[in-house]
DNA sequence: TTTTGTTTTTGACATAAATCAAAAAAGGTT
DNA sequence: AACCTTTTTTGATTTATGTCAAAAACAAAA
C-alpha cells in the first residue's frame, strides 16, 4: 500500500472510498541528489510523502541560503505557506539524496477535505504534531547557546543526522560555518 | 453572540447545532491581573478565547520564566501540548492584566470534534496559521540579531506592544534585559 | 510625602559567536 | 596518480551580547 496512506492512517481512520480517492491522486516521483521539488515563487504546490531519500526547506534571503527544515523517509513535509494559504511559496525544497516521493497536488487536497471531511481530523492532528516540532525549534532558538542547539540535534535526530551537510546543519542552527567547526573540534 | 464563536467562523461554517453544543460548553472567567490561567503540571485545560486584558504563555527552566508567547484579546489560545495529547502542561498561562476569558474544556472539545467534525476543519486551520507564525518566530530567531528581532515585534504587535513589560519581552526575544535597554537608547 | 518594592538603565568587564583569509582535507573525474 | 572542486578546519581579529553590580526611575502603598 502506498506509503502516503499508511502516514495518514497514523492519525486517523480513512474509509475506504477516502482511501480510493487519495491512491487515485497520488503521483509518485524519483528525484535526482540536488534537484528542487519546490521553488519560491511557484504557485501550485504539493503535500508531499517521502519513501525514499532526505529533503530540506530553505529560503533565498539577499542571496543567501536559510535552512529551515530536513524531512527524511517517511515523513509528511511541504511548503506551509504555499499549503495553507495556497500562495506562491516563499521557500525551496531541495532533494539532498535521490528520493522517491509520494504527492497529492494541493487543489486536489482542498478538493478531498470537502469531499472527505474525515481528512481534516487527520489533518489537523498531523498540523498539530508540527506544531509541536516548531515550537520545540523555536524554543532552542531562544534559549540555547551554539553548542547546546548542536547536540540538541544530533539527539533529535540520531543517524539520519549523519546525512546532513556540514554547511547545511550551520545554517539551520542560525550559526556561522566556523563557529560549528570549532564546536565540533572538542 | 459569544467571542468565541465569532472567532471559530472566521475559519468555516458551523451549524446551528454545532453552535448550541460549544455555547453551551462555554465557560465565561474573569480573572485579575497576575492570576494563572493554567500551571505546568495541569492535567486538565481548555481551549481559551480573551475577550479582554492579555495573556502570557511560559515555561520554567530551573527557577528562570522563559516566555514563548502573547495574546491579547480576541485570540485563541491555549497549551498546545497539553491541548494536543492531553497530557499535563508544560507551560504556565498568566494574565498580565485584568481578564475576560472564554473557555472550552479540553475533554468536551475532543467530544465535539467527533459530534461535529465540522470542527476539524475550523481547528485544522486555525492550526495552521498558528504554525505560520511560528515558522516566522523561529526563522526571526535564526537568522536576526537582537535589534532586528525587537523592531521586527513592534511592527508584529502594533499597539499592543506597548502593553508587555519590557523584561518580558527580553525574554521572549531571548536577550537580557540590559541588552534590550541598550537597543532601546538609540 | 515618605517609604518600599519593582522595573529599567548604566557602566565595566567577560564571553560567545561572526567575519575574513587561508590552509587542509575529502571527493570526484580524467 | 594527478587534477580540480567542494567541504571543512584553523588562526587572527572584530562585534554582539551576557553578566554582575549598582544607580536611577517609576509605581504603589502607608
Amino acid at each position: 500500500m502506498n506509503v502516503l496512506i499508511r502516514l495518514f492512517e497514523q492519525y486517523g481512520y480513512i474509509s475506504s472510498q477516502c482511501r480510493d480517492a487519495l491512491e487515485k491522486n497520488v503521483q509518485t516521483f524519483h528525484m535526482k541528489k540536488g534537484e528542487l521539488l519546490l521553488k519560491k515563487g511557484q504557485l501550485s504546490g504539493s503535500l508531499y510523502v517521502l519513501e525514499k531519500g532526505f529533503v530540506r526547506g530553505y529560503y533565498l534571503v539577499s542571496e543567501k541560503e536559510i535552512d529551515v527544515w530536513f524531512a527524511f523517509e517517511h515523513t509528511i513535509m511541504g511548503s506551509t505557506y504555499q499549503m495553507y494559504k495556497s500562495r506562491a511559496s516563499l521557500e525551496y525544497i531541495q532533494c539532498m539524496e535521490d528520493c522517491i516521493v509520494h504527492a497529492i497536488s494541493n487543489q486536489v487536497l482542498l478538493r478531498l477535505y470537502r469531499e472527505h471531511p474525515e481528512l481534516n481530523l487527520i489533518s489537523r492532528r498531523s498540523t498539530e504534531d508540527y506544531c509541536l516540532q516548531l515550537e520545540q525549534r523555536a524554543f532552542g532558538l531562544q534559549t540555547m547557546s551554539a553548542s547546546e542547539r548542536y547536540y540538541n540535534l544530533i539527539k533529535e535526530l540520531g543517524d539520519d543526522f549523519h546525512r546532513i551537510p556540514l554547511g547545511n546543519i550551520a545554517s539551520y542552527l542560525g550559526i556561522s560555518q566556523e563557529t560549528l567547526s570549532r564546536i565540533r573540534r572538542v
